[in-house]
RNA sequence: GCGAGCGUAACUCAGUUGGUAGAGUGCCACCUUGCCAAGGUGGUUGUCGAGGGUUCGAGUCCCUUCGCUCGCUCCA
């Protein structure tokens, strides 16, 4: 099996390149890893992606806007929203045995076993269970130990870990725990080998720039790693402008750049990629509650079909899960069973997030992530809320009317419901009062939805699934393989190819430029005079082209042609008319 | 970032112990051609990934670098 993952995409990348789909970057200089340019037929494989998935998402909708916000913002957004923090893990690697450590897990690990040392006394007398201790140490320690390392290079605040470890009261105890010596450096050894490790070093994933004639670290700036959380910065204007109300999406589409440890397969993990991202505002829950008297959940076995006004989060989360595989089935074209649906379990999920479901296709090189689905709840509008010093927050008629005639006894019970709630979930219940306040004077932050696909690795995704290579026998007996590009009418680069069946009869040659450009004007179509009509078909069939239409003597009689059907390879006449109605019928 | 392997025409690949590059396919032109890559004639292609070194001479040996593949690692 690791034998045959060797090479698996050949066929594909070398008839990608062949054909113009697409190339590596900056080739003539030797390529530039984690870069990909796409050619004459990738860039309308591209488009054709995304203009599917901009019509379905936002023009055939009518409660989603579109945006498309620059690819470098304020460094504050970054803050916010946690890239700043979390995309420049610092890491260590082994000297010896050459692994590579994120270096807070280091100290997650010390971490624990020094928590653990710490309270094995409690253990050996027989007041605590070992295996529940155990446990309890590993918690700890996933907590603690970001700060330990933060600990590392500040021991001045030495205090604020030891607020987190009961169990030590001074440095000299910390130091005794971890097995340190006094003063030494505070790189840890390898916790697999024991090996000396290098020092911390930062893998920042985001790009950094600088904005504005002055090379100072105070104008750096970032290319984004996503494009949603300029949705979210927008999110008050595009409410203000765009005649929308909760619940209702905002939707982009664009470039965004993380600086991969290792861009490996092909497309797949690129350094510049595009995404289709989609933020579904909705109510909380507890405003649904309010205005409808009930919330609908996945118990209540709702029809997905249409929204309903009082779907609560899980059935509005649920519903894009079926509209995005609606979608990837019914107009990419990928089968139903060539992807799976994953949902994340508890311990996966971000803190943040209530439920993510991956949508996972089975590439020749493993099972990978095409589309992430994410209840988001309210952290992302909160957080620039927060930060910023907006509010985010919105006002809601329906909600501020069935509010008005509560008694202040019926508000109580309400708010207390939401408390308990909110412990039950792990939330501070003191915000929970104030949220409820906020909820009877008709406002709230909505919550999220998520729908974000890849269009880099759809596109590939697309392509593997579309490669076949069969074996076509002639009425001779003669075998030989075919390499036809299936991919769905609707994506395929090229609609449609027009031959002239011969071409040094100038009628004829004539008549096929006419039909020729009677069907460019409405679709990407393309024309071929050169070589047997048997090659010409061929060499569409390679780029996925799904319709060749030949004009033959008969074209100049009756107005008819020969459709050619590239995964049947059956021909059939039809007249010219019949044939722009039928391919509308199929390409629209 | 580390380790291993690899890098010759658009594609797939030859290239003997170092002697200034080949094949097939493709592509282009003309002729032919009445529907599934296989007719005829002619033509096109490479700084042998890049840079440096050894040598009279390097695709071939050495060093550096870039890229690709695999493994480790990472992966909102």
């Amino acid at each position: 099996m690791s034998e045959s993952k060797e090479n698996v995409l050949d066929p594909i990348v070398s008839l990608c390149k062949r054909r113009g789909f697409i190339f590596q970057s900056s080739e003539v200089y030797g390529g530039f890893a984690g870069f990909w340019d796409y050619g004459p037929m990738g860039c309308e494989l591209k488009n054709n992606i995304k203009s599917a998935w901009w019509q379905s998402t936002v023009r055939l909708r009518e409660d989603v806007a579109g945006l498309d916000a620059s690819i470098i913002m304020h460094p504050a957004i970054w803050k916010a929203s946690g890239h700043l923090d979390t995309f420049a893990d610092p890491m260590c690697m082994c000297k010896s045995c050459k692994k590579l450590v994120r270096a807070d897990q280091t100290w997650d690990i010390f971490a624990e076993s020094a928590i653990m040392e710490a309270l094995r006394p409690l253990i050996t007398d027989g007041r605590a269970d070992a295996g529940k201790t155990a446990n309890w140490c590993k918690g700890r320690a996933k907590s603690i130990a970001p700060n330990l390392f933060a600990v590392a290079n500040a021991e001045t605040r030495l205090p604020v870990i030891f607020d987190k470890i009961p169990v030590c009261d001074s440095a000299q105890t910390l130091y005794t725990l971890l097995a340190l010596p006094e003063g030494a450096e505070h790189v840890l050894p390898c916790p697999y080998c024991g090996g000396e490790m290098t020092e911390p070093r930062p893998f920042n994933m985001m790009f950094k720039t600088i904005v504005g004639p002055v090379e100072d670290q105070a104008n750096a700036a970032y290319l984004r790693p996503e494009t949603a959380q300029a949705i979210f910065a927008q999110f008050q204007n595009i409410l203000a402008t765009s005649r929308q109300q909760v619940p209702f999406g905002v939707a982009q589409i664009g470039k965004s750049f993380r600086n991969e440890i290792t861009p490996r397969n092909y497309t797949f993990r690129s350094r510049e990629f595009e995404q289709m991202e989609l933020e579904f505002f909705i109510k909380p829950d507890e405003a649904v509650e309010l205005i409808h008297g009930n919330v609908i959940t996945l118990a209540d076995n709702p029809d997905l079909a249409e929204p309903q006004p009082a779907w609560g989060w899980e059935v509005w989360h649920k519903y894009w899960v079926e509209q995005r595989k609606n979608w990837l089935i019914h107009t990419v074209g990928l089968p139903e069973k060539s992807f799976v649906e994953y949902w994340q379990t508890a311990d996966e999920l971000a803190h943040y997030a209530r439920a993510c479901v991956d949508i996972q296709y089975a590439f020749p090189f493993g099972v990978q992530e095409l589309e992430g689905i994410a209840a988001r709840s309210d952290f992302d509008l909160t957080q620039h809320q927060t930060h910023s010093g907006k509010t985010m927050e919105v006002f809601d008629e329906a909600l501020k009317l069935a509010c008005k005639p509560m008694t202040p006894e019926a508000r109580d019970a309400f708010t207390q419901k939401v408390e308990a709630d909110w412990t039950r979930r792990g939330k501070d219940p003191a915000l929970a009062r104030q949220f409820a306040a906020t909820l009877f004077e008709g406002k709230y932050i909505p919550h999220v939805i998520e729908p974000s696909a890849g269009v880099d690795r759809l596109a590939l995704a697309l392509l593997c699934n579309a490669y076949v290579e069969e074996t076509v026998t002639d009425e001779k007996g003669n075998s030989e393989i075919r390499t036809v590009l299936r991919l769905s009418p609707k994506i395929a680069p090229i609609k449609i190819a027009v031959f002239p069946l011969v071409k040094n009869k100038p009628e004829l040659y004539a008549k096929a430029r006419d039909v020729f450009k009677k069907l460019q004007r409405r679709w990407n179509c393309f024309w071929d005079e050169s070589g047997a009509i048997g090659r010409r078909y061929r060499r569409q069939d390679e780029v996925g082209t799904p319709f060749c239409v030949t004009v033959d003597f008969q074209t100049l009689d009756d107005n008819t042609v020969t459709l050619r059907d590239r995964d049947s390879m059956q021909q059939e006449r039809i007249s010219l008319d019949a044939l722009i109605a039928k391919l509308d019928d199929t390409l629209l």
